[in-house]
RNA sequence: UGCCGGAUGGUGUAACGGUAGCACAGCAGACUCUGGAUCUGUUUGUCUAGGUUCAAAUCCUAGUCCGGCAGCCA
């Protein structure tokens, strides 16, 4: 199967379902659905099924995707952030929907028109003429920051929205409970025009953060917390990452989100679980302004929960800042940077985010999915080579010495188009020291002593001799080959239960190779607890592995199977020579192949 | 004791009043110069109780259980 190749159904969940139904009957002619993360970490694997939801609406049914931060809060937001969550976008959609990205010219901000006879603003993707996208940008929040002022000062002159002086604290005590209604503010009869005058002034940085803040007037006894006259702008006297100090008031994520979505023609606004109570207040805000054009709708889906990974930001940057993992795209870390530095693929990425779905249920998802859709991509394009990992010697003592045979090899037997490469053989090779028991047990069927066993490629050779050292180590194996049993020889029809894979000892060639397991040992490591105290002591093991010359070749864009062993990926950190100036090869392990040896051996 | 959601095999996910299907996992077998891949077979399910109907996972009623909501976070 071509690896490029799609789904052969078409995805199909409620959030289509109903996307095919606004289409069908002219609710819209057009879909536009967005991608907001905020600016504040780097994107996981949820993100990635959020994208792919996003994006796979545009893609199916024609529309497009913002790529939009959602960057309201100044005191945690970075460009650190914004850049590599553009990166890891453009990496996901790649080859897929990057048609449908929707971005905008750098340093454009919403225009001003007029819509239906109506003041309107209104901020659209470039489309059409390619733009070198060195000149395109995402969209920000923090664009619209003059918009969604203007629109705080026209609900505050219809008498919707008032300046508030009650304290943090006081707020929430006025806030009540969920089962206990809330208490007006005294601030909420305040008049229309010391409300205007005590906004602009808010705006002017007349004030300390935290005195006051602009509150939707809604009703305080309502049953939806969010609809007690919530929190529209608050005071942060802080530099941001993108408007810099122009500003000193700052919209909350309600009053921005809604408007953002207007803004910019949004006709699906996807989001998780959580937002489903802030629903009412998002319709309010949007039907309490005269906005001209027509309302996106929001919609929510159950976020990703994937077995034996933590997908809270917050617990991933303790992870980096206590140094815990390398970096945000330590291989290991449930990033996108860092699924991309393991090996996985995005169409792998891809595959899995449809085959989990899109529903309302908080599932939590076997990590043995997404290990799947790595395996079923992989197989399909990676490049077979021979590599061991923990060498033990294996002489051929009726082999001449000296003697060098070059042995064909397919580079994918899935794939005859990949063609082959040359592989030397010797007298002296390196095999696994797994593929060697001195007292195997039942069903194992790898090289023993006095049994036989075919090295791939090459000859069946049988065990005559263990050496061992001083220790009791053993330090080589000697063995006699079956030398017509060579592919396409006369014996080379025998059956022996065993193939291994081997490296010839004298055309070896060394590369770091970083095993990589689980990070986490128990399934559901921030169920309770401190998350930290289920790490995987084991997660990381490096080894020095013997390899086949053609994989002194490798190039970081491949991806390559050492034979019997699991799939690996050149390291960027591969691609920064030595002091020697010699290349260095490192290899990340992406994932191993599926042992079923190893689990029926755990077994007995 | 408030509001908003949700519940289908071990785990996910379909079925939109008409044969409970698919994927992953599991198990058994075939094949194999990767104990991989591939192929075949297979165990296991509609939260409970009533009701409507020729017929209910689906509609109605009453429960049960689970998740979310009280940031000047998103």
């Amino acid at each position: 199967m071509n690896s490029e190749s799609v789904p052969a159904a078409a995805p199909s969940d409620f959030i289509r379902d109903i996307v095919a139904a606004d289409l069908a009957n002219g609710r819209h002619t057009k879909i536009h659905t967005r991608f907001p993360p905020e600016p504040n970490g780097y994107l996981h694997i949820g993100h990635a099924k959020s994208i792919c939801l996003n994006f796979g609406i545009a893609r199916e049914f024609g529309g497009i995707c913002n790529l939009r931060m959602d960057d309201t809060n100044p005191t945690k937001e970075d460009v650190e952030y914004v850049d590599s969550i553009t990166a890891d976008v453009r990496w996901l959609i790649q080859g897929w929907a990057d048609h449908c990205l929707g971005l905008k010219p750098k340093g454009k901000t919403p225009e001003t028109v007029t819509s239906a006879g109506k003041p309107d603003f209104h901020l659209a993707p470039v489309s059409g003429i390619r733009q070198p996208a060195s000149d395109l940008e995402p969209f920000y929040a923090s664009d619209y920051f003059d918009q969604l002022y203007e629109y705080a000062l026209q609900l505050t002159r219809n008498g919707l929205a008032y300046v508030c002086d009650l304290s943090p604290e006081e707020t929430e005590r006025y806030r009540g409970s969920p089962d206990r209604p809330g208490q007006d503010s005294p601030f909420r009869t305040r008049s229309i025009a010391e409300n205007v005058d005590l906004f602009e002034r808010m705006k002017a940085g007349e004030f300390p953060d935290g005195t006051r803040v602009l509150r939707a007037k809604i009703d305080m006894a309502s049953p939806n917390i969010w609809m007690r006259d919530p929190v529209l702008y608050r005071i942060r006297h802080s530099e941001h990452h993108h408007t810099g100090d122009q500003w000193c008031l700052y919209p909350m994520y309600d009053f921005a989100h809604c408007l953002s979505d207007y803004i910019e023609g949004i006709t699906h606004s996807i989001c998780t679980l959580e937002f489903e109570v802030h629903r009412p207040l998002y319709d309010w805000i949007l039907e309490n302004l005269d906005l001209p054009r027509a309302l996106p709708r929001q919609f929510e889906f159950a976020r990703l929960s994937l077995g034996y990974t933590i997908m809270s930001k917050r617990k991933l940057m303790r992870l980096v800042n206590e140094r815990l993992v390398s970096g945000w795209d330590d291989p290991r870390m449930p990033t996108i940077s860092g699924l991309r530095r393991r090996g996985v693929t995005p169409q792998a990425l891809r595959d899995f985010a449809y085959n989990i779905g899109i529903t309302k249920y908080n599932a939590l998802t076997d990590v043995a999915v997404l290990e799947k859709a790595i395996r079923d991509d992989l197989n399909a394009r990676a490049w077979r080579r021979l590599a061991v990992l923990r060498p033990i010697k294996l002489v051929i003592t009726n082999y001449p010495e000296g003697q060098v045979e070059q042995l064909e090899a397919g580079n994918n037997p899935e794939d005859p188009a990949a063609g082959t490469r040359q592989v030397p053989f010797t007298r002296e090779v390196f095999i696994e020291r797994d593929d060697f028991m001195e007292t195997p047990p039942p069903k194992y069927f790898r090289l023993r002593p006095g049994g036989e066993v075919r090295l791939k490629y090459a000859y069946i050779v049988k065990c005559d001799e263990v050496v061992k050292d001083a220790a009791g180590n053993i330090s080589e194996l000697r063995c006699t080959a079956d030398l017509g049993s060579k592919t396409g020889g006369p014996t080379a029809g025998r059956k022996v239960k065993g193939t291994i894979h081997w490296v010839s000892a004298a055309h070896a060639i060394d590369a770091e190779v970083r095993l990589y397991d689980r990070l986490f040992t128990v399934p559901e490591p921030d169920a309770r607890g401190d998350f930290k105290a289920h790490l995987n002591p084991h997660s990381l093991e490096v080894v020095t592995a013997k390899c086949e010359p053609a994989v002194g070749e490798a190039r970081p864009e491949l991806r390559y199977q050492f034979e019997r062993l699991g799939y690996f990926a050149l390291d960027p950190d591969a691609a920064t020579d030595g002091a020697s100036g010699k290349p260095r090869l490192i290899f990340n392990r992406t994932i191993t192949l599926k042992d079923t040896w190893a689990k029926a051996a755990q077994k007995s």
